[in-house]
DNA sequence: GTGAAAGCGCTAACAA
DNA sequence: TTGTTAGCGCTTTCAC
């Protein structure tokens, strides 16, 4: 890489010469100026980042902590994020907790040893079960502000975006409700999170509106073989006209095993599931949808901490931005779903 | 943060002994280095990272570009990286190229300015169809390593690791011929890129050693509807007893297909496609998958750039790893396929 | 209009 | 054993 110093030398003019024709100072006379940026252009001159963070004391780049990048949403958050990073001027640096506190910890703590301006994250889930916060708490307190999405950490102040999962899912219900279905059950492969909690909520509260109606939940663990249960599960309630899928697999799994088991997608039974476009291609019918809008949510975010961190002597009072999602309906339910 | 300095002063000595002390120099007194490392744990001092990668002009990053995301085999890859280079003490800054050649030379400019030591990438489909490699090359010569992935540009000497997509492909339609399936059809949605044209050749290979048989090819295009396109293509091919699909999404689409027009799978008709485990459950019975453990095939990129990194002095030739992929087959496929 | 010098936080050669 | 100094690449204040 060419250097000031280098360009300085074989100009035979001092390094802050160059350096102020470069960046357009009003200080240097307009021959030089053409004569630096010429050589420049040449050597294809690039300011060393490494030297400008430490000389500006920020690095325009954004840690990003992602519980699990194999999820789907997950996945297209970070993309939303990176798009609009970039389109800020921002890089990331992805590190990926695993679900792991520790993993979540040591991540905070390499990052905030200067090599990034912020963080943004969703909380790992092993964090959410053990309900410890003060990680984010002692690197806010260190001046890197956070914004967190999705999974989120009520004690902490800092930025936050999130989704309506427990409207969203009681909507949802209701819609099924309104077809007329009796026995809607509620499957979910991430029950110990805190979305797959609000989302069963949602559920729930729909549900228990009708008061001759009971929750019927089937819960999936880690190492549980998803689609034997899901399938043994449909084959003991036969009576099951009606699906709520906390997350995508359990949505596809719940139609294709409904179909297999003979029954006719929506006629016998409706399933909504919160998936994405991709995901509602891998069953026929399509499966109906709740979608997150995790791009817009991950661009939410991006924008959210920069906004902080350009305006960070403001001390501005922290926001929670609500992304909402939109429930899109293909033939995995009834037509006429609302009276 | 804590620096250096304030140590120095808080303790009566100079910067460079602070520093020494801590990073155990024999020179400092064993006191000294004591009153040290207390006050920098009391303080919870971390060298700051920016100004240790410009003194050692190396920063300990490894940028990565990743041309999609939402590709459930990147991103699995990605994650492979991740770990491997944690592991071995390397953040990773992500970039997404989106399959466009601009935002691949954007991002490969950007972070050859200093902010990270090598890259690892997989090549965007317009660089590969537009066969530009010249910006691969350039970064190359700046000294900054490259480690390509699965699509790999052959044009450019640098390490590689790649899948044996050829073979596989032509094994597993081998299997389906041995079952004595006679209409095997190619389904794919990913013909452009240097991996779908090697898996269609392995796939052609294998039907055309057999003199009375016909590459029967179903290309899926980005603007089409992916489940429209499959849907009439087997009802305009009934008499279609086996399907190789190039991406996850056509094998689980062909599957539901068949299956939803009557087809009994595998008596009917036998499926294999490229997929990972969570795809397969999402068809009924599971899809037979070819397996390419995408997370060996990024820790080992990753182990590839660290060993380039720290050898460079080195100069040793290029190297190609080529990690094999293994069919795991289901009861999507008839259970002798061999014979 | 141009240049010298300080300083961001750190390491390391050299001096004391 | 400890301290001084220079330097990584850059910006910026202050002299000239």
């Amino acid at each position: 890489m060419v250097t000031l110093k280098q360009l300085a030398r074989e100009l035979n003019v001092s390094i802050s010469t160059v350096s102020k024709a470069l960046n357009n100072s009003e200080e240097i006379g307009e021959e030089t100026v053409r004569r630096v940026k010429e050589l420049a252009e040449l050597y294809n001159y690039k300011p060393n980042k490494v030297a400008l963070s430490l000389k500006q004391n920020k690095t325009k780049t954004i840690g990003v902590i992602i519980p699990n990048i194999l999820n789907h949403f997950l996945a297209k958050v970070l993309f939303g994020i990176e798009r609009e990073a970039t389109k800020l001027g921002y890089n990331i640096i992805t590190c990926i907790s695993n679900e792991s506190l520790d993993k979540e910890k040591e991540s905070l703590q390499i990052l905030a040893n200067g090599s990034v301006d912020g963080f943004i994250l969703s909380v790992a889930e092993e964090t959410q079960i053990k309900n410890e916060v003060d990680h984010f708490k002692k690197t806010i307190s260190q001046g890197l502000p956070i914004v967190m999405f999705d999974r989120v950490a009520h004690d902490v102040m800092c930025d936050k975006v999130i989704v309506d999962d427990f409207d969203a899912t009681y909507n949802a219900t209701k819609g099924l409700l309104n077809e007329g279905r009796k026995r809607i059950a509620f499957i979910s492969n991430i029950d110990q999170i805190s979305v797959g909690k609000l989302r069963e909520r949602g559920y729930a509260k729909a549900i228990l509106e009708n008061h001759d109606m009971e929750p019927i939940t089937l819960i999936i663990k880690k190492k549980d073989d998803h689609q034997k249960k899901i399938k043994s599960f449909l084959k003991k309630n036969k009576d099951i006209d009606g699906v709520i899928a906390a997350d995508s697999s359990s949505g596809i799994i719940a139609i294709n095993t409904a179909v297999n088991q003979g029954k006719k997608v929506p006629k016998d039974i409706s399933v909504i599931g919160y998936a994405s476009r991709a995901d509602s291609n891998h069953t026929l019918p399509r499966l109906t949808t709740i979608r997150q809008h995790a791009k817009v949510i991950g661009a939410n975010a991006a924008q959210m901490l920069v906004h902080r961190l350009q305006n960070m002597h403001l001390n501005e009072d922290v926001k929670t931005k609500i992304v909402k999602t939109s429930l899109v309906k293909t033939k995995s339910i009834l037509k006429e779903n609302n009276p």
